[in-house]
DNA sequence: TAATATCCATACTATTTAGTATGGATATTA
DNA sequence: TAATATCCATACTAAATAGTATGGATATTA
């Protein structure tokens, strides 16, 4: 029985290219080498999407996607407090259960392209106010949420970008400090 | 009078190859486009370069060597307190005085390149310690010193990371009370 | 000033890559 | 089953780009 040869999916394309895009950046985004992966031929890539440009846009699509709904569902429909969503959210953040390997490269993508640009804002705005909600819950006024918010958020972004030599028991009672610092006493 | 034609420097293309480099990233690095920006020819770049791996970790050097000499010993011949010392360097950081567009780019650079990434992890390591000694000086312990070193820094890095609709006025004022709660109390 | 080192221009090659044109294979519907 | 829509392979073209070879111009030193 020879393989039932899988047709693609304009999806699957998508999840390849967010892929490739975490580990290497936009630049690397190359037709042929994506139709290597997917043991197809270009026929196959432009069938899907009428050009590089249009297959760029259509990854940052499916990044807003997952991006969000993701995180953010999950935690919403998994329920608890308002301190324990914030928790779970932290944890999730740093603990590699989501993959945040895309992130750093749209968001550079996002100095040079404006619709990688809105993107991020608009990624950034849904998790931002997500938090924002949950801190106004713990009854803080509006702008000390914001500022709690930002802060966290400031946090588990940064730890994907800053390179550091700690040791991983070191980090984790660091993260936890910096957390208490910030949601405790609210 | 004709132009003096002058001749360049391995230094004047570091510094546009990173400022290339923080506009468009690694990927837009093209020699052809370098030297139009000069005005020259590639028979300069092949003269001072061996090729463009040896251009890319030339502009490494260089970063490094600006990214924390430009910031840190400003400051620290400027002298002062402890105190007086992070708030300027946190003043300084956002609001434009210094360049990070760099930093962005060779970030996420360093996700798939080994001397990228020893060039974070040096940057950010000279950083984070100037940082922690600073905090220390406020007569904190080891492990709080860091915590808090990692939160500001954290804080810094982010803001040229993440994108808000945030208005000016807003965002001074967030940051000013995330600072405070951080360097607060010491 | 003659000789040498430094810096760059010109003209080329080879390779990579986006994009197109066309036909074939497989599935879906009439 | 015939007709049509969907999906992909093959074989091309055109453009962009890294790199080389060589000679010329300008500065530096002997």
């Amino acid at each position: 029985m020879k393989k039932p040869k899988e047709r693609l999916s304009k999806e699957q394309w998508s999840a390849l290219g967010l892929k490739v895009l975490g580990q290497k950046g936009v630049g690397a985004l190359r037709i042929d080498e994506l139709c290597q992966k997917l043991k197809v031929t270009k026929g196959s890539f432009y069938w899907h999407f009428k050009g590089r440009a249009i297959f760029l846009s259509a990854i940052l699509d499916y990044w807003k996607k997952i991006a969000t709904l993701d995180i953010i569902e999950r935690i919403e429909i998994q329920g608890g407090s308002a301190k324990e969503k914030i928790s779970t959210l932290f944890e999730e953040a740093n603990s590699g259960v989501v993959d945040f390997s895309a992130e750093q490269a749209i968001r550079h993508w996002a100095r040079s392209n404006k619709p990688a640009a809105r993107a991020v804002l608009d990624v950034d705005e849904k998790r931002i106010n997500f938090l924002v909600e949950q801190f106004k819950a713990l009854k803080l006024n509006k702008l000390e949420a914001e500022t709690r918010a930002h802060l966290l958020y400031s946090l588990i972004i940064s730890e994907g970008v800053i390179y550091q030599r700690e040791k991983p028991a070191n980090r984790r009672q660091r993260l936890r400090r910096s957390f208490a610092a910030i949601v405790e006493e609210a």
